[in-house]
DNA sequence: CCTACCGATCGGTAGG
DNA sequence: CCTACCGATCGGTAGG
């Protein structure tokens, strides 16, 4: 009895009440400003007030480490993106609709260092290995899901038959990483507003004159 | 005599020809697949065959190694970009022999990672100090000068007065990042076929009927 | 340009 | 989750 209430009397705050979100959550901004490679054991305990080995048993290895900080990352980054659009009809209005929250999600800097996969995508584009392969998946799959929203706005008729899917989720993506890189560079929103500009110039060249652009 | 003899007789191959330039190319080359954190004195030393100190006493801090190697990357950059460029005459020709010249650069990977800017500006983007201060100052230079391209091809009457000098540095210079770093990160020419279309589509957009778009 | 070092930090392990 | 440690490597220095 006495010795629980000794024991209880200087509860370590807070110990043990790290879940591994939390931890992934620090992880996620660290490496959007240092890097995958830049994001330490050392500095990750160290922010999160637990030592090394506490975090390191978390995990098992680096790389493990860096595979679900990845992971991690592309589930905020769906829930930002994708989250406020499904509610948009699907068609020229979901596409803008991702767009908008894309570029959204890159203004409101929801990681510390801008767009996680704009930075670690070009810190691993020439590396090998299961993370650079993580990353490359991350990718694929969005380039793919703005071909796939760019078809769904030719077959609504919005979009007129000459808009090529691959092309113009290629123009997308490349608008918008270069907006969010113009930014987190010039810390100035003006990139941003490059980005949609060119963004809504280029839907309107392929657009049925009904059609209407709301990004 | 014979000391010398003795000494002569034992000479340490190539040191001490190591010039500044061939350790700036070194240099880059790793920057360009590890970034300018990942270049550390160690490995650098490593790949050019000499000691540590003997290669730091040619720089005085990894800082100064640093902006060393941003500032021979951006001779590089010049000499393969815009060396060409200028036999081309003023006007859309040499704003597209400039932009040619610059896809051409990021395909045969005259940097081993690829485009050396594209790298360390993604990695220094959300960084303080002097080398993300070097940095912006070439990324400046560089979207300046396609600004200053695009104005002379308005000037010399083959792109509309509608073009937007800014605006269309700013989507070139997106269009050709993404090419660079779907190269990269796929290890296939297909992103710098979407780059090279979308460019002359987007000149297409402007150029008067007569012009030539060379790209 | 070299050898020989410095303290700090790296990823990771032993043992609890 | 912790303390205590490992060998390797980091940027940098002393002295030549």
């Amino acid at each position: 009895m006495p010795l629980a209430m000794i024991s209880s009397a200087a509860p370590k705050p807070r110990k043990g009440a790290f879940t591994r979100d939390a931890v992934l959550r620090e992880a996620m901004d660290l490496a959007s400003v240092k890097g995958l490679e830049g994001l330490t054991i050392g500095t990750l305990s160290e922010a999160l007030g637990l030592s090394k080995s506490g975090l390191f048993a978390h995990f098992g290895s680096k790389e493990e480490l860096q595979l679900a900080t990845v992971q991690a990352a592309q589930k905020v980054f769906n829930a930002e993106v994708f989250g406020p659009a499904v509610r948009a009809p699907k068609g020229l209005k979901r596409l803008c609709a991702v767009l908008d929250g894309w570029l959204d999600y890159v203004e409101q800097e929801i990681f510390r260092g801008g767009c996680f996969f704009a930075s670690v995508s070009a810190e691993f584009d020439s590396r090998e290995g299961p993370v650079r392969e993580e990353i490359l998946g991350c990718m694929d799959l969005w380039m793919e899901t703005l071909a796939r929203l760019v078809r769904e706005a030719k077959e609504s008729g919005e979009l007129g038959r000459h808009a090529d899917p691959e092309q113009l989720a290629f123009e997308f993506n490349a608008l918008g990483m270069a907006g969010n890189s113009g930014f987190q560079l010039r810390r100035d929103p003006k990139s941003l507003v490059f980005a949609r500009r060119a963004i809504r110039e280029r839907l309107k060249t392929f657009a049925q004159p009904y059609a209407r652009i709301t990004i």
